[in-house]
RNA sequence: CGGGAUGUGGCGCAGCCUGGGUAGCGCACCUGAAUGGGGUUCAGGGGGUCGCUGGUUCAAAUCCAGUCAUCCCGACCA
């Protein structure tokens, strides 16, 4: 690169980042106090180190040193899904209703969808989501099986009108997402694209740094039939995963399962009714009756899409798992019944309500089969069942699991106790099937010349959530420490008296050296005090950091401290600029 | 959307309720001097239609009404 005596070179790495940025001339405000609005800690901090700002609720604006962590991110997906046989492409953001009504979520999707219509009056949506778009696309473009298998990915603004967005980049209105759609001609080659997608995230989060579990999922809103999710584990996260310590075993708490223990009550005694009164709920009816919760039949009311009862049967002793009953309801919203309702419909108080005759649908949770019988509700105030038994005494309309697995519960593949933790959902692969292709009419000729709807899967990242996952897990109280693959920088350079000339230059010497390596560099060239300095430096946190003085000089050395475990060393001036690009390349490859 | 709270210089807050009358503190910012290895000190300085609109009043940051925004708790999701 063409330098001149009297201006600095501008070195670039291969991307066209700048490796030797001066902190005084870069947009980098540092915060001694977060705003009251950030309640997380990798937001506090990602905003006291000048990564973000906000602009509205859930919208933010990146500044450059979040956007070059941004930037780290993204080239890392970008090169695992290019490894793993994904082609980029860019669609747009504005969408025409049309697609939207073809494929039924125009109505569906709900008010997270933003909608808005053109000078026209056209309607058009901001797009939370690509289906629509890419199977279009790909059902004009790719008509024969000699077209697949197909995989398609874009890094793309995405806006979905959260109810409500919070903790900063980890639930944002306008996020990043890296979305990827694979497109097969039959089952088992759905499988294996599924198969890479979920190595190649593997390899991404393993790239970037976090310590993360890959968990079976519930598919949710955008469909389809097998899912798992990415997730990083982090107290402050807002998904519970159930989490085998023993064998590989983890779920997303929605969808795990379990046969959790219960006592069974005898086999075919005799339906008793008895008096309990005042006894609504499960403890004080089962200490009432000395039996244990797990023997109680709970029966839950709950009204499908707030209109068809249904009564839920769960043992005394789990909660009911709404997602769960929602599948059984083929999907319709399971909304628990007032106290009210509950009375006006099956004709008692709530606590006494008797799955035995009722006239309402009965879903009943598996475990039910091995309680072989236990406490039920009688239909009378007062009163309830002793050995009601399931099939014999009242009939069930669905045998399915219905509750949340709790701490402890055995493992559904070992037995061995499940651990509950916390997450963060940074990525999420599904296993669509024909869901879109069939909607939108995306069918492919295959070689026995039929007309065969495209068997889909879709990918998504969250690239900003994945920030901000990696800040809530590397962290101290000082500030952040960046995993080297997505620090902003890779050393930040303290000259501690910049006033003095040998210091300066001493710094300006090893900027060169270390940008002539290909090192990424933050030269904090401002004049301010060395205490200052190392608070940004530590709020910042760069992982390693190359402090140049009086001091150090007079011994004729560079001081290495690492932002990690905060270990000091020293390195001859000489060999400062190699050794860093050395520790540099070490940090950068997982162990 | 339901429940709870908050809006006062760039950031954090006090003042309001409980007497309606000059808008205050810390940090940051600017100038000067000293200082120079863990947010340095002293002196001087700039910056606010107190979220907005309307009302009550001689007079409103303060009382009343409405409205907007932001945050927290629930369903949704990358």
């Amino acid at each position: 690169m063409a330098s001149n005596c009297s201006s600095p070179t501008v070195r670039l790495d291969p991307h066209g980042e700048v490796l030797g940025q001066r902190f005084s001339s870069y947009l980098a405000p540092t915060l001694k106090e977060a705003p009251a609005e950030a309640e997380i800690i990798s937001h506090k901090l990602m905003i006291r180190a000048g990564l973000i700002r906000r602009l509205a609720a859930g919208i933010y604006n990146y500044l450059p040193m979040g956007l070059r962590s941004l930037r780290k991110v993204e080239r890392i997906i970008r090169g695992e899904m290019n490894r793993f046989g994904a082609r980029e492409v860019l669609l747009p953001a504005v969408q025409p209703a049309e697609l939207w009504k073809e494929s039924g979520r125009w109505e569906k999707y709900g008010p997270e969808l933003l909608r808005f219509k053109d000078r026209h009056d056209r309607d058009f949506v901001f797009g939370p989501t690509h289906e629509e778009v890419i199977t279009d696309l790909v059902k004009r473009e790719a008509r024969s099986f000699r077209d697949l298998p197909l995989n398609l990915f874009q890094i793309q603004t995405k806006f979905r009108d959260e109810i409500r967005p919070r903790f900063g980049l980890m639930r944002g209105r306008e996020f990043i997402m890296k979305d990827a759609y694979s497109f097969d001609v039959d089952d088992a080659a759905a499988d294996r694209s599924y198969k890479a997608m979920y190595q190649a995230y593997q390899n991404i989060f393993r790239r970037c740094g976090l310590k993360f579990a890959a968990v079976e999922a519930h598919s949710g809103a955008i469909g389809g039939n097998y899912s798992h999710e990415f997730m990083v584990l982090a107290d402050s996260g807002e998904d519970a995963i159930a989490f085998c310590p023993a064998c590989s075993y983890a779920a997303n708490l929605e969808k795990a399962t379990s046969r959790y223990p219960l006592t069974p009550g005898p086999k075919d005694g005799e339906l008793i009714k008895t008096h309990t009164p005042n006894c609504r709920h499960v403890p004080e009816l089962a200490k009432f009756l000395g039996v244990p919760p797990s023997s109680i039949i709970k029966s839950l009311l709950f009204l499908a899409d707030r209109t068809e009862p249904i009564l839920a049967l769960i043992p005394g002793h789990r909660e009911i798992n709404l997602v769960k009953l929602k599948d059984a309801l083929d999907g319709r919203e399971p909304v628990l019944a007032s106290p009210e309702e509950a009375e006006k419909i099956m004709g008692v108080p709530m606590g006494f309500v008797t799955p035995v005759g009722a006239k309402v649908k009965i879903v009943a949770d598996l475990a039910l089969e091995r309680l072989q019988s236990g406490v039920a509700g009688a239909g009378e105030k007062d009163y309830h069942y002793l050995n009601a038994q399931i099939h014999r005494d009242f009939p069930v309309h669905a045998l399915v699991d219905l509750v949340v697995v709790a701490d402890e519960d055995p493992c559904p593949q070992c037995g061995q106790p499940l651990a509950i933790r916390r997450g963060i959902e940074v990525g999420h692969v599904f296993k669509l099937g024909v869901k879109y292709s069939a909607a939108l009419g995306a069918t492919f000729m295959g070689s026995d010349g039929q007309l065969t709807p495209l068997i889909m899967g879709c990918y998504g990242i969250g690239l900003g959530r994945t920030l901000a996952a990696a800040a809530e897990q590397n962290h101290d109280r000082d500030g952040l420490i960046w995993p080297m693959a997505l620090a902003p920088f890779q050393v930040a350079l303290l000259p501690l008296q910049i006033q003095n000339p040998d210091v300066a230059q001493a710094a300006e010497t090893l900027l060169d050296e270390l940008t002539s390596l290909g090192v990424e560099v933050l030269l904090d060239d401002r004049d301010e005090r060395p205490g200052l300095k190392f608070k940004d430096a530590d709020l910042l946190g760069l992982p390693l950091r190359a402090t140049i003085s009086e001091k150090s000089l007079a011994n004729g050395a560079v001081e290495l401290k690492k932002r990690l475990d905060r270990t000091v060393t020293t390195l001859p001036v000489a060999v400062a600029a190699q050794e860093l690009k050395n520790l540099v390349e070490t940090m950068l490859s997982p162990i």
